[in-house]
DNA sequence: ACTCCACAGGAATTGAGGGGTG
DNA sequence: CACCCCTCAATTCCTGTGGAGT
């Protein structure tokens, strides 16, 4: 017997189930289909396409729909011999309009040209963005998704939609799509960008937990052997989803992952039990996964808190905590960051859900300040950061005093 | 109602590290 | 090689804030 084979007990396929699926038909999203449908008609006469932003929280078909929408402009204009070119930019990891520039030039260049991420100055980036908008045809639309990561930087708005006007681009329409889940962007925006890159905006509400359930069990069809789930499964995993984001990423997520522990305690149908447990598997995924990416520094300060966790003398003040900080990064040898900069990493492990932060304020003898604690299983913590070489000996010294 | 503590968090700046051009 | 560009963690400096004590 190999040390793989193949295995027929629980799923058929995983792929309906995975994030990057595009399935052949949206659900449950009609209403936002046709807005993008209205706004989008006049392309197809040739006339400059209209800017839109398009805002809703993550996982509830945002971009999606805009994938489906444009594949099926794109097709349509074929047929007419209308020229249409996209460009789906997902700005996950751009901070700034520079790097959504270098990103739509090189989405727009073959790969062999790509151009370097750093090095040119900022105009030039633009003036080689324009260049290549401008060597397509027709009408381009760019798709900028999760444009809410640049932030403040927002010159790339501003820019894109009046390429046209001042004359950068010549040959060719351009159309901005924003996407964004952060609601709050759009107000932040300068009014001067707000008015031309939100020309019509589409708002994506939640899936509540019918649409949740029906798109599970289109999905899970296709996923699953017959009879593998329990009745109660797609209710549940549609049930803790919507009460928690309205996410369908979130509960097709939980789907899969209750069928995998089924299949690893070689189960031959999916409980609801499983789903509890895949609801847990994925919270302490996520947690592992924040602490496994921050930097030596934030680290060095969430064990300063473990460590006062263990003796229980939480919660504890930055004021307290910084002084442990120092004699901990001392003993890991790196060199100790100021006050301010430990009282940034507690802010952000608090906003991550590491940490746990109650403000006080005991007026004229103090003002206010925040009391810290863990907001996670101290093992969890320990494990994840024994495997940081660059820690040393630091958490297993911890880990023996527990 | 007013005071006043000291911390939270914004703003400006730096410097090292990625990279460019000529 | 010299000189220029962008980014990001970190530093320094400083103002705004909320409520216990008066």
């Amino acid at each position: 017997m190999g040390l793989f084979e193949p295995d027929e007990s629980i799923f058929r396929t995983e792929t309906p189930l995975r994030e990057d699926y595009e399935p052949e038909d949206i659900e449950e999203r009609d209403e936002e289909i046709s807005e993008y449908v209205d706004i989008l008609q006049p392309v197809m006469n040739g006339d400059p396409p209209k800017n839109i932003f398009a805002y809703g929280k993550t996982g509830v078909g945002k971009s999606e729909v805009t994938k489906h929408i444009l594949q099926n402009l794109k097709e349509d204009a074929d047929k007419y011999e209308i020229d249409i070119s996209t460009a789906h930019i997902s700005c996950e990891n751009l901070t700034s309009s520079y790097q959504v520039a270098v990103e739509i030039t090189n989405e727009l260049r073959e790969d062999k040209e790509r151009i370097s991420e750093t090095g040119y100055p900022e105009q030039k980036v633009f003036n080689l963005m324009y260049e290549e908008i401008d060597r397509q045809e027709g009408t381009v639309l760019i798709v900028l998704d999760e444009i809410d990561n640049i932030g403040e930087n927002d010159k790339i708005l501003y820019g894109l939609p009046r390429a046209v006007a001042k004359g950068y681009v010549e040959s060719s329409n351009i159309g901005v799509i924003g996407i964004s889940n952060d609601l709050e962007f759009r107000e932040n925006l300068s009014a001067k960008v707000r008015d031309t890159l939100a020309e019509e905006e589409i708002h994506f509400p939640p899936y509540d937990a019918n649409e949740l359930k029906s798109i599970l069990s289109k999905r899970a069809e296709k996923a699953f052997y017959d009879d593998v789930l329990n009745e109660d499964v797609i209710p549940l995993c549609a049930a803790l989803a919507a009460r928690d984001s309205g996410s369908a990423r979130q509960a097709l997520e939980l789907l899969n992952k209750a069928g995998d522990i089924a299949r690893r305690n070689e189960d031959d149908s999916v409980t609801e039990e499983y789903v509890r447990k895949a609801q847990k598997e994925r919270e302490k995924d996520r947690i592992e996964e924040g602490i496994e990416n921050l930097t030596t520094h934030a680290k060095l300060t969430l064990l300063s808190i473990l460590d006062f966790d263990i003796k229980g003398e939480v919660p504890v003040r930055n004021a307290d905590v910084y002084p442990r900080y120092k004699k901990i990064a001392n003993k890991a040898d790196a060199d100790t960051l100021s006050k301010r900069r430990i009282h940034d990493h507690l802010s952000q492990l608090s906003l991550q859900g590491i940490l746990n932060r109650e403000k006080k304020n005991i007026g004229r003898q103090g003002g206010s300040y925040y009391i810290y604690e863990l907001n996670t299983d101290m093992d969890l913590v320990l494990n994840t950061i024994e495997q940081d070489s660059r820690l040393g000996e630091i958490p297993s010294i911890l880990r023996e005093k527990r």
